[in-house]
DNA sequence: CCGTACCGCGTTTTCCCGAC
DNA sequence: GTCGGGAAAACGCGGTACGG
């Protein structure tokens, strides 16, 4: 076997940058400085977040001072008033535990009009309620079937909607919150999941990444190009190897990769798992 | 000298989480 | 349920260092 220099060369034409040049010691405004960090530990705990907008830059928002306090583990104590004691009948548990089961839980705002009707608080109605053991029916989700699940491997899951969209076409009733927690549930990645980047794979075979791309230009590794918005600056589009492709490639070229420097556990996955023979995508 | 590893760039994509 | 800020992860590749 003889070695082929490779050449990155693309021919194409050089485009000028878009951003402006990094520039050492100078920051983007969004990033917290220590100074802002301050202002939040020393203002928040009294004044809360309007007491900190008063002291900082005008591009900080009131949601960004919250963050930070969250960061920094702090708690205002702004808001709340003196303890009102909620007066009420003798026989208002009665009352409340009649009507809480007339109640309709699919129908928004209902705790909210029960607490109008009876003169208390939202609040104070649901702590009641809650104290009483009183529960609202709620309508649990169908479980999910294996078709399901097959299925959730296909879409895609950094578009919500279109998920939902989809597992409609397929005949199946799921909203796209559902669709996202399942998918969380299961651990299954919301990134593009049709297969490797030359980096991932890369970093599976312990390849350099730039290696691996050679590989693909070269056609000793069959790649295609995924279709999206990157542009000629940041190398164009992307490359996908499916996991198939990528296997084929370990086997043929077992003595090209150094086994010191592959990710064990994602190697021997990817040999081991089984795909769904028509997309090649893994089934779980 | 050649092939590969390493570093860093500019940008997009994704995740997380609190407020509303 | 939705929005948005903040930040990390991901990406391909140019440039350069390094080892044999």
């Amino acid at each position: 076997m003889s070695l082929q220099p490779v050449s990155f060369s693309k021919g194409r034409a050089h485009l000028p940058r878009l951003s402006t040049p990094y520039i050492p010691g100078r920051r983007d405004p969004r990033f917290w400085t220590n100074d802002e960090i301050d202002i939040v530990r020393r203002y928040y705990p009294t004044g809360g977040a309007a007491a900190c907008l008063a002291h900082l830059p005008a591009h900080r928002t009131k949601s960004g001072v919250y963050v930070q306090a969250g960061k920094l583990g702090l708690t205002a104590k702004v808001g709340g008033g003196p303890k009102v004691r909620i007066e009420t009948p003798p026989d208002f548990d009665e009352t409340l535990k009649d009507a809480w089961s007339e109640l309709d839980g699919k129908q928004r705002g209902a705790v909210n009009r029960l607490a109008e009707r009876l003169g208390v608080p939202r609040w104070w109605l649901s702590q009641r309620a809650r104290k009483l053991g009183l529960t609202m029916p709620h309508k649990k989700q169908p479980p999910w079937t294996a078709a399901e699940d097959a299925l959730m491997a296909k879409v895609p899951l950094h578009n919500p909607d279109r998920c939902a969209e989809i597992f409609r076409e397929h005949g199946f009733r799921r909203s796209p919150t559902a669709i996202m927690v399942r998918a969380k549930r299961i651990g299954l990645s919301r990134r593009f999941n049709e297969g490797f980047s030359a980096r991932q794979a890369a970093r599976i075979l312990g390849f350099d990444d730039k290696t691996m791309t050679a590989y693909c230009i070269s056609g000793e590794l069959k790649a295609s190009k995924r279709n999206g918005n990157r542009l000629p600056q940041q190398g164009g589009s992307r490359w996908i190897i499916t996991p198939a492709d990528l296997r084929r490639f370990v086997i043929d070229q077992l003595e090209r990769i150094d086994f010191r420097k592959v990710d064990k556990f994602e190697l021997v996955h990817l040999l081991t798992m089984v795909t769904d023979r028509e997309t090649d995508i893994p089934s779980r």
